[in-house]
DNA sequence: GTCTATAAAGCGATAGAC
DNA sequence: GTCTATCGCTTTATAGAC
């Protein structure tokens, strides 16, 4: 058989977008269609448990990207300082400079929340977490990074929000710059 | 004819309410008739335009409390420092302390932003207009001051995403906490 | 694996009785 | 001003041809 095109992790990133612009109710079938460029029954073939699995895959690549580009690197960077000022690059590459949006904080505001209250949280929590760890061996004090890794993702996520409302991308690049400025002194003053 | 029941002003929050929990594409008319106990008939007699229409009214009565609340003080405050604390109480009062989403800022994330562009984009433009003047009376100067009054409206909209996706409210309060210490000290180091 | 046709339910919105 | 009944459309999901 002439496997003529994707396999199921291949439609993955496409209906990755189309959550993050229409949300999960405002993601119908016609718009998943049309993003996908796949049938209904193709897509009811990939995903037999419909838009709740379609989301749940989504929510899954989101979290293994970061996990390996965010998480694991701020975990294990041989210099922490160096991890962190890597994490803000991927992030600014990951949101397109401020264009994209993050779909589990899409997903936390929302009603989806309670459906994946397991994967949001989680997200959320590894991210922190880690980046508090990268402080910490940077320098900081146990309290005073988990403090600073809330500050910072929660900043990211809210710059998101600033910059989409304004519809001004580089109002999230000028934020995530000071986040850094912010962090990189651990004992100057 | 004696008037039984409220007026359209006294719909609208509850129909607040709803579009929170549910967004605009979630919020169906079952859903909305339930959240304001009135029939469809009652609702539509009251928003002619229909479920636009009442997202309208949301947004402008959301609009009409930031200014009077928080806005106007922030600006005329006789004392700044005391006008941006006031600041803080107000927000953490509002948002229920970090136990309420809010509607702008989950309007901005999702394809509603389109729709409603103008006043979601003028609601977070006057809150840092609003906070930046006030910082800049209190001794910041005008670039420092607009910077900052940014790290703090995105850091209040993040702080809500964190919190909702934890299911922790008092992390909305910590993030609160921290931030007004940082500005407090304008001439300080 | 991909498509079209179709079923059953829910949607926003309207009409008309009271 | 509030209700119920109803319209037409879209929704998710399935069935079956190819």
């Amino acid at each position: 058989m002439p496997r003529v095109m994707g396999e199921r992790g291949d439609v993955v990133p496409l209906l990755a977008e189309v959550f993050r612009t229409y949300g999960f109710e405002g993601a119908s079938l016609a718009r998943i269609t049309e993003g996908t460029r796949l049938g209904k029954g193709s897509i009811y073939n990939f995903f037999p448990g419909g838009k709740e699995e379609m989301a749940e895959a989504v929510l899954s690549e989101i979290d293994t990207w970061f996990r390996d580009q965010v998480f694991q690197p701020l975990r294990h960077a041989a210099d922490a300082q160096q991890g962190v000022a890597d994490m803000f690059t991927a992030v600014g590459r990951y949101f397109l400079s401020g264009r994209k949006v993050c779909l589990v904080g899409v997903f936390a505001l929302g009603h989806e929340r309670d459906r994946y209250a397991v994967k949001v949280q989680a997200y959320f929590a590894e991210w922190v977490q880690a980046l508090a760890a990268a402080l910490q061996r940077a320098g900081h004090d146990a309290d005073g990074a988990l403090a600073l890794a809330e500050d910072v993702v929660g900043g990211i996520q809210g710059a998101l929000v600033l910059a989409r409302a304004a519809d001004e991308p580089a109002l999230f690049m000028r934020a995530l710059a000071r986040m850094q400025q912010r962090l990189v002194p651990p004992g100057t003053c």
